[in-house]
DNA sequence: ATTGGCACTCACGAAAGCGGAGTGCCAACG
DNA sequence: CGTTGGCACTCCGCTTTCGTGAGTGCCAAT
């Protein structure tokens, strides 16, 4: 892939199917877009393009329409994320504005993701594991029965019931607050859990070391609890009308996809750091029945060490610049969000 | 509507209609039924029943299937809700045993309900309005930053950040937690919420007066907070492709709601007590777009006492008498465990 | 390497023909 | 009077045919 012309002819394609939803013919091309060559000379360019794979005709005698190696090449060299517009901005400032707490803040995020892209967006709750312990609340709700609540640095929150094999009393419970908390508390999750284990340690020749095993390990649980990293919102369902009729081979697969939240996950793959976005297009991704599908996602988090990750779904047939640049916007926005909190 | 057999012709075409997606004819009816009469009789009654609006016929000289007013005689008359086999009774409670917290038994209850049905489940979170006070907690962010976390008997668990106008420390810290848990402590929260206005009028003499007013403030905001009366669970929406073909008209309108939690929960209606299940067929609900979609619907929580709403939303032309059947058994298990918690 | 010319291909839509399921009506029957 | 067999009629849905046109591939000329 030398020939610089080409290039643009296939860029011109990508471009034109986009907005048509039409195969593109050489005519069309060379009137709409300004290349200042003849029809005939863009078909034989077009031949080579086909030849290399990047393009394929429906059937004979129809224009062309890109392959996922097409969109591939597109989005690797010929795109330029734009940056939003000033009252693209604003519009997503204000839309985050106000928002009270972890749930109102993904809730929002992904409804504004679904309707910038006009794609079904996702959003993965912040993991557990690079959250630091805010504080450990103890509630006794009866004498052997104890409310436990980590809430931690994400605004998260995790609450368990323990039941204590003896009674415990107020002293005894405020004292059990406070080692708690001074072991774990402001501890990124993985040393927190060394921390109270190493306290249980230590507590394990005294009278009620029976209850402080007992709350150290549910916390421990809870701490290691992969069911709730897997928490995903989804928005924006709406927009899967964007894939045109195909209902049964291209909605419902992602319909199906879109409620298995592990699916779901894989599919959104690892957390890309920094501002980068990543693009999984088509049959790229690790299921067949989504081969229609393309996945545009990137990381978010404070300071830019991923969190957790978000992003869209939408046909392979997508305006791939705007859409990474509005998931890249909303995931700049949601992360400084959470660093303020 | 008096004739015996008429009911009988009524009740078969709805039953075939459901089953087959097909418009149902005189002669496949009597064969398939075992109504001891000739077709052309039950040509003469379905001429009469779709005079009277019962049935009506796609085109001419084509089968009949049931008007909305159809299926509503249908589930009035002819529908008797048969109880779950005790292999479905099994599998319902293996599917909700060991759930961990409230967020937790919604999500499981709205996968179970729309397995169980083959239609869209809705759950609406417990409303916070008939919940009692379990516990609230402060927690100090900063001297002058507090964290108030409100804990509800069903589980629920609202937090907000409180900023206060004077530094607080440890003693007033133990002291307000004290006092605000004494007022609210165990109380529903409209009489909760009456309580800590009192406890806020009794201190307003005392020199942390402001600092209480805020902390109250929140709590009394957190009480009153009807966005998250709005919350619901969605799940099952890849039955959507019940509606067969027409996207446009039945699907896409649907999503939309499915969307708009607002919508949805006016469409689900008033939570009904008592084992009384609210069927809500076509045109009959709120919406116009909304015309080929049934609504099945009862009420939930402990003792019957109906803290939120929960059913399926699905094509007018589904089993009514299975459907109706899974919604009650399902609310029944969700009750109870509310119940136990 | 680019271009105009030209024959060829093939999806798509309209028009036409056909088969069959289902109806409505009527006259006959118990 | 309700029920039944008979019969003509309607009209959907499927298949076939045909024409049209956008688009292509190839070739000879520049």
């Amino acid at each position: 892939m030398q020939n610089e012309r080409r290039l643009a002819v296939l860029r011109a394609i990508v471009e034109d199917y986009v907005a048509t939803e039409e195969p593109v013919g050489s005519k069309a091309l060379v009137e709409r877009h300004g290349l200042g060559v003849s029809p005939a000379t863009v078909r034989n360019d077009m031949a080579a393009l086909e030849e290399e794979g990047y393009i394929a005709q429906p059937h004979t005698s129809a224009g062309r329409v890109p392959t996922d190696k097409g969109y591939r090449l597109f989005v690797d060299r010929l795109t330029t994320v734009k940056p939003m517009s000033t009252a693209e901005k604003r519009a997503i400032s204000s839309f985050m504005e106000g928002a009270v707490d972890l749930d109102d803040v993904v809730q929002r995020s992904v409804r504004l993701l679904s309707q910038l892209t006009r794609h079904v967006a996702v959003v993965q709750y912040p993991t557990l594991s690079r959250s630091t312990v805010r504080h450990v609340e103890l509630v006794a709700l009866a004498p052997t029965r104890l409310l436990v609540v980590l809430i931690l640095s994400t605004g998260r929150v995790e609450q368990r019931v323990v039941e204590l094999s003896v009674a415990i009393d107020d002293e005894m419970l405020v004292r059990l607050r406070g080692s708690v908390n001074a072991a774990a508390g402001g501890e990124v999750i993985a040393d927190a859990a060394i921390r109270l284990r190493e306290a249980a340690e230590r507590a394990s020749d005294l009278p009620d070391a029976s209850t402080t095993a007992a709350v150290v390990n549910t916390l421990l649980e809870a701490m290691s609890d992969h069911r709730s990293d897997q928490r995903v919102a989804v928005g924006g369902t709406r927009n899967l009308a964007r894939f045109g009729d195909s209902f049964d081979t291209a909605v419902r697969p992602l319909l199906e996809a879109l409620e298995e939240h592990v699916v779901l996950l894989k599919l959104m793959g690892e957390a890309t750091a920094g501002g980068l976005v990543t693009v999984r297009i088509g049959a790229e991704g690790p299921y067949e029945e989504l081969s229609r599908t393309s996945v545009v996602t990137t990381g978010y988090g404070p300071s830019d060490d991923a969190l957790a990750s978000l992003g869209i779904v939408g046909p392979t047939r997508m305006d791939y610049p705007g859409t990474m640049a509005a998931v890249r916007a909303v995931a700049r926005y949601l992360s400084r969000i959470l660093d303020e909190a």
